[in-house]
DNA sequence: ACGGCGCCATACATCGATGTACGGAGGACA
DNA sequence: TGTCCTCCGTACATCGATGTATGGCGCCGT
């Protein structure tokens, strides 16, 4: 079956090379994923790939489809590990469980790839709904809940791209802003 | 001295390739920025180009100093085109005098050029300081003033990035929401 | 009118990235 | 043990982009 350990010779998985491509993406960006770059990164040869992998685009396409795929649920879990109590600032741990480098690197690239945009719009789609959702949880109505959650992601992916390496503390006052917010909507319908 | 009308033979202007620059940056992203594109769109030849700046990396440089002297002014000069009475409103001025797809675009390049970071960084806090100062004039404490400045700009920057091509009824509803929270901060500090 | 120079075209060399054909080592299974 | 097939290495051809050297056309001033 599937060797427990790696033995002399390691043979390399679809997976590998995904999270090789992941790596260089949060560090170099889209320009910085070419084929050779990748295999470069896990000592093998393009040769490799391509036999994994039918070309360069056909890569990047299953890349896509791979990283939405982990992404979503977890993003769908996140809300899960975090006590009802605490899911009004839901916001902050979807923020601190976020790969910002990967992501901004995402959303750069999907300004230029169609496959990209799809996904990257259905990730945010589901982050703003488990967003929305925490709201209603705590009686806001829902079509101010959309609102709020919609402000939400605005407002995280505004602050992922203004903060060039995430400031931690200007990323808190702004959720501490949002959220005095929050409960000002739940207070005062 | 300069000919007040183009001759037979057109001669061009460093602010030319600018312009072109700025264009193909604004379609394609960084990706499609080369000389050659550029000088393609201009119907001229890579040699015009390396005659006006001294290699490739150079352009890009002399393109962003450009970008930024041009757009700072501009970000400044909105003000002043705004009533007072109205510079409560001033993101949603803003918001519409800017071109979200170079924006976007440059701002997907400050990910990879710490030059394109810098200057979008100083263009950011233009826009941030000029955003704190309307709110001060109206009343506002200077430390949530600056506060609120920050969280319009995250806003502007994230609804930037979520919208593909800039929805305009969902950008007014986040605008809206965010124009709600700022008498709420001014009638009940 | 004529030499000088700014602006651009042409041609060539290079480099990084891609795709493809082919060969080889090394497990899986009989 | 022998064979087949998976996985990967090697070598070659191509393409787009860059940089450079060189030549030519036209406008300028004297």
């Amino acid at each position: 079956m599937v060797p427990a350990v790696a033995t002399t010779t390691t043979r390399l998985t679809p997976d590998d090379y995904f999270a090789a491509a992941m790596a260089i993406l949060a560090s170099d960006g889209v320009a910085g994923l070419t084929t050779t770059k990748v295999c470069e990164r896990l000592d093998v040869t393009r040769g490799s790939l391509y036999h994994h992998f039918a070309s360069g685009p056909a890569f990047q396409e299953a890349l896509i489809e791979h990283w939405e795929r982990t992404l979503v649920p977890a993003v769908l879990a996140e809300v899960d590990a975090v006590p009802p109590a605490e899911r009004i600032d839901l916001l902050q741990h979807l923020a601190l469980h976020t790969d910002h480098d990967l992501e901004r690197a995402m959303r750069a690239w999907s300004h230029t790839n169609p496959t990209v945009a799809a996904a990257l719009a259905r990730a945010d789609r589901a982050r703003e709904d488990v967003l929305a959702r925490a709201f209603t949880d705590v009686g806001i109505e829902p079509d101010r809940a959309a609102t709020l959650a919609r402000v939400g992601c605005s407002l995280l992916v505004g602050a992922q791209q203004l903060d060039d390496d995430i400031d931690r503390e200007r990323l808190a006052a702004v959720l501490a802003e949002y959220r005095s917010w929050i409960d000002h909507r739940r207070d005062d319908p």
